[in-house]
RNA sequence: GCCGCCUUAGCUCAGGGGUAGAGCAACUGAUUCGUAAUCAGUAGGUCCGCGGUUCGAAUCCGCGAGGCGGCACCA
């Protein structure tokens, strides 16, 4: 006798072992057509797997989050039988899951093209068509080994071989095709329905490692419906729209050319932005008692190799000579911050000691690692090293927390997630003091109200480290802020400071950024926008564009009495219908129109139209002056 | 760095072994108009670079650069 256990807190009783298949079509021979998988106690399985005890069973259709999944698992399974029926001598490798999709790794000489993927689309509907049952097998390791070997499958050979000899190996079988997988799957290739669509092609090495062989790997995405199918296509779309590489070019705001390979020429509009926010941030940080200093672009080499980067970034820096020294461009502010630091005695009453930079800094990044603002080998960083001593850890991680939440919340950003990555296996200082260091930083987390995942093993090798994501108005994760805890390079190069024992003593370092670099940053707060700046950081706040050339000198006035108040203002007399104005600001997502004609000159009035709306409030110029003004302040200096 | 694709006017893009195309933008002129494109005209090109094939290359082939999509990397 088996008991299942159903959502609805009803008990079905069998007489034997019994699959999920059977259970749906005991409730109902519509769930039993839907069904596409179950979980038992919590698991999911195929619907054909025997349940042999008691259990709590739930029937997974494709309403359910978790059969989107093996929906998506299935395409690809789908897909790799496509390319080697379409491809003979093709060889699968891995091919999971992923967010809105899937995608399969082939090895294969030729390469695929973008026509190809098209063909291997049609096929894929055809399988579905086939609505092949979709069957599950265990063999025994040795028979896997040697079956996909004497086929010629040498990746999956190698899979298979690196499983634990304990486990079984689970052959899924689809007509006459087959391949060693986890499972589940959906019961039959039918059931996978034909609202995907194959992306892109791409490059990815076998498991994962620059070392081995290139792979061909194929993106896809798959879906319950048609609806999600073509809801997912224009969110792509829209997300095209607001990329920041677009937006800058058409608003103006920065370019990028190969002379100058990943690094910034920000025009005036953009700069005008960048400075908004920098100088935001500069007063953030002067109001939470930092201080801010500037470091040389170029040191001599010796330092690198004091601080140990010589050793491991080497290739990654710009090297320059003179006077028969090498000089490194500067990577990164820290070893500077310290030479700060070491001028002088400091005494434990000078900590914790807060010391910011707006440093230009410069890394060679690969080639195929720049992306438009995103990634860039010439960055500014809102860079700040907090010297202090183990007891400020606490406290101090405690006041970042705050004012990183504070910073996103004024810049748009509500949703911060954090990931905590503790001691990796390679690491320098005692398992006591990384124990202490680790113990401070999530109790401190903890207390700013930050929600924090680990992340095992993935801290620096000098100590512990918070990183910040945030997520932006299209639902994409973002990381920027950091936190670092640091034994190590004070060690290195010599920081100390007089305790009230009398005695040195080193002090930990915390480097920590806000928005990491200003120009990713300045891409996300683009991107998230779409262009569309608030008040306070739009490069262009107003225009004043008039209706006929009788405003002309009104508008003057106006547009002068507008700089006078420290609005951004620009004049547009030009001789053009106001329809052609207005689209043409409106385009140029300028925040606000103030349109002026014969009657606002007569009453001493502007026309106020905003961006996005197609409402006018018409105002008396004084009003509108004031209510701009205090709509332009930033969000730090509001009363 | 690796794999694939792309590179034509300021921008978006079409074309394609025989004198280089469109729309928008720019410029000139006319139009003075009430909230998302007024009309007419003019000008604009090393078809990414270098080499090869050819009577002839922007077009075909090779090499290189940059961009794009991924992978790897990210102190």
């Amino acid at each position: 006798m088996v008991a299942i256990s159903l959502p609805d807190g009803s008990v079905r009783e069998f007489d034997g072992p019994v699959t999920g298949l059977r259970i749906a079509e005991d409730i109902g021979p519509g769930l039993a057509k839907a069904a596409l998988a179950v979980t038992v106690d919590g698991t999911m399985v195929d619907l054909t797997l025997p349940i042999e005890a008691d259990a709590e069973v739930s029937i997974l259709t494709a309403k359910d989050e978790a059969a989107l999944e093996l929906l998506r698992h299935d395409a690809a399974h789908v897909m790799a039988q496509a390319v080697q029926e379409l491809y003979p001598g093709t060889q699968v490798t891995i091919g999971p899951a992923i967010e809105n999709g899937f995608y399969y790794d082939f090895a294969r000489e030729e390469p695929f093209t973008p026509d190809d993927l098209g063909k291997i689309e049609a096929r894929m509907v055809e399988i579905v068509k086939r609505d092949l049952p979709i069957v599950r097998e265990v063999w025994g390791r040795d028979r896997a080994v040697e079956y996909f070997t004497s086929i010629g499958e040498s990746y999956k050979a190698e899979l298979i071989e690196s499983i634990p000899g304990t486990e079984d190996i689970k052959i899924y079988r689809q007509g006459d095709w087959l391949d060693m997988c986890r499972g589940p799957h959906l019961p039959s290739t039918g059931k996978l329905g034909v609202h995907f669509k194959l992306m892109k092609l791409a490059g990815a090495y076998w498991r994962g490692d620059s070392r081995n062989p290139m792979l061909q790997r194929i993106y896809g995405t798959a879906w319950a419906d048609k609806k999600q199918l073509a809801n997912y296509l224009t969110m792509l779309e829209e997300a095209e729209k607001r990329d920041h590489r677009r937006l800058g070019q058409e608003m103006d705001l920065f370019h990028l050319q190969e002379e100058a390979q990943g690094a910034v020429f920000w025009h005036p509009k953009g700069w005008t932005v960048y400075r908004a926010l920098q100088n935001y941030i500069r007063r953030r940080l002067d109001a939470a008692d930092y201080v801010e200093v500037n470091t040389p672009m170029m040191v001599d080499r010796s330092l690198w190799e004091k601080s140990g980067h010589w050793e491991k970034f080497r290739e990654h820096m710009f090297i320059s000579e003179a006077e028969e020294k090498i000089l490194a461009m500067k990577p990164m502010n820290c070893p500077c911050h310290i030479q700060i630091f070491r001028q002088g005695i400091k005494s434990y009453r000078d900590l914790p000691l807060r010391m910011a930079e707006f440093g230009a800094c410069h890394r060679n990044e690969a080639s195929g690692a720049l992306h438009g603002l995103m990634r860039v080998r010439a960055f500014v960083q809102d860079d700040a090293h907090i010297f202090c001593t183990e007891d400020q850890i606490v406290s101090e991680t405690q006041a970042f927390c705050a004012l990183l939440k504070s910073v996103y919340k004024d810049l748009g950003f509500d949703e911060v997630k954090v990931k905590f990555s503790d001691r990796p296996d390679v690491r320098a200082g005692s398992d006591a003091t990384w124990d202490k260091a680790e113990a401070a930083l999530k109790e401190a987390t903890d207390a700013a109200g930050l929600a924090w995942t680990l992340n095992p093993g993935e801290g620096a090798f000098y100590g512990p480290k918070l990183e910040f994501v945030l997520r932006d108005a299209i639902g994409r994760d973002w990381q920027c802020g950091t936190l670092q805890v640091d034994f190590v390079l004070p060690d290195r190069l010599g920081a100390d400071y007089v305790g009230e024992d009398g005695d040195k003593h080193r002090p930990v370092m915390l480097h920590r950024a806000i928005l990491g670099t200003f120009e990713r940053f300045m891409g996300i707060l683009i991107e998230n926008c779409a262009g569309k700046f608030p008040l306070w950081l739009a490069p262009v706040q107003a225009v004043v564009s008039t209706i006929t050339s009788d405003a002309d000198n009104y508008a003057q006035e106006v547009f002068q009495a507008l700089k006078a108040k420290g609005i951004r203002a620009t004049l547009d007399v030009r001789n053009e219908k106001i329809n052609y104005k207005v689209r043409e600001h409106s385009v140029a997502k300028v925040p606000v129109i103030l349109v002026v004609g014969k009657k606002e000159a007569e009453e001493n009035t502007v026309a106020i139209r905003r961006l996005g709306g197609n409402v006018q409030e018409v105002l008396a110029l004084a009003d509108a002056l004031d209510t701009l003004q205090l709509e332009s302040v930033p969000p730090d200096l509001r009363g």
